[in-house]
DNA sequence: GACTGTGAAGCCATTCACAGCT
DNA sequence: AGCTGTGAATGGCTTCACAGTC
């Protein structure tokens, strides 16, 4: 495996491979072409081929990859041979519904914690959990050893939910909370703004309305 | 506005500076420089310049831009000068919260419909919602003239819903569920991947774990 | 014959650097 | 003097095309 910088974008479609390969695998297919990949998950075959050679040389040449094996090799890549505890700060509609969104848990995370500042809301049980306030954070996120944490706070409670988070030793954040963030260099933030991929979509339904 | 084509990243950040110059918009700034705007959203102040010059000539040379007027002509790119209805297809945990989702209410996105075809779901309200069976997408859309739709479905059964949007009238789709959606060229899909997210940190992680 | 792995080419987005206004 | 708008340069990702292997 080569320290080369890996694109974004190709961790991006290791990922979708990598459910992709979970899905052929469950049909007891044993090998896969690369061409047979793009073909399922919508890229390009040579694609395919580059990504999975920024980590090592999974394949047999005229013959393909062995699906069990580059599925293992895609979710080790990934991080995805343990699972990973994670809280999330936010107890409103979007944290709650994260809270019981089987997605994460069929990919390896666990909600260990959910927590939110208003009083109403504190107490209030979802799934197995107990939403706490957001004092409790440092002992749960150093209780699990917990690395990820999930904001679904507004923005305004954004950039303070995210110092407890990273005081208590979270070094990766979700961030759903249109605002930036600045957090040390050793914090890895990825942003979801729901709004913004609506806007990319009414930008080219305006587009189209113009032609 | 030159027909030039516009990168999407373009289109994500120029959505980023629309939310910025309203938050400096309500703290009475008269005008902002590119520089001022680079600093408050994270980017660099050519690309600030360069994303706003794909649609005009915005700004005065020496001064800067009148913060009203950029965010008028922001707002007007991404068609944010009109509201915007949108359904709902899955009322799981997900689809409902989206359902009482602020941030879309407040950026012009009204949902004014949310389906499933879980018996145990149809009839629920949600806001003021209720929850219809997914035969009246059509109706529905139809009546409202919906342009979009949020798939929060589970990915076996993404495919058909993705197909009653389709031809209810639907152009625009924003998937959650993780797979492919195959549409016609005349309908735009931006796909939220959720765990991929996840998976994008824990990638992150396990490479500095090494280090 | 089929398919992978990969250097080279091509393409697209970002950054630079400066001319053009105010 | 200050800041925008933009052609040119850079850097990075994707596609191409083919050598290498089974």
């Amino acid at each position: 495996m080569k320290a080369l910088k890996i694109p974004e974008a190709t961790i991006v479609r290791l990922s979708v491979y990598s459910r992709f390969l979970e899905q052929v695998d469950k049909k007891g297919i044993v090998t896969i072409s690369s061409g047979e990949i793009a073909e399922g998950v919508g890229v390009s075959p040579a694609q395919v081929r580059k990504d999975l050679a920024y980590f090592g040389e999974f394949g047999t040449r005229g013959v393909g990859y062995n699906v069990k094996d580059l599925l293992r090799h895609t979710l080790k890549i990934l991080g995805l041979n343990a699972r990973w505890p994670a809280v999330v700060v936010g107890a409103g509609n979007l944290g709650s519904a994260l809270v019981s969104y089987r997605g994460f848990r069929e990919r390896g995370f666990d909600i260990v914690g959910v927590f939110d500042n208003d009083l109403t809301k504190i107490g209030k049980r979802l799934m197995e959990l107990e939403v706490m306030a957001t004092e409790k954070i440092e002992q749960i996120v150093k209780q699990h050893n917990v690395k990820i944490g999930i904001l679904t706070v507004p923005a305004s409670s954004a950039k303070d939910a995210a110092n407890l988070l990273i005081n208590a030793g979270v070094k990766a954040i979700l961030n759903f909370a249109p605002i930036v963030l600045s957090v040390p260099a050793d914090v890895e933030v990825r942003d979801i703004d729901l709004s913004t991929r609506l806007e990319i979509l009414t930008f080219h339904l305006c587009l189209k309305e113009m032609m």
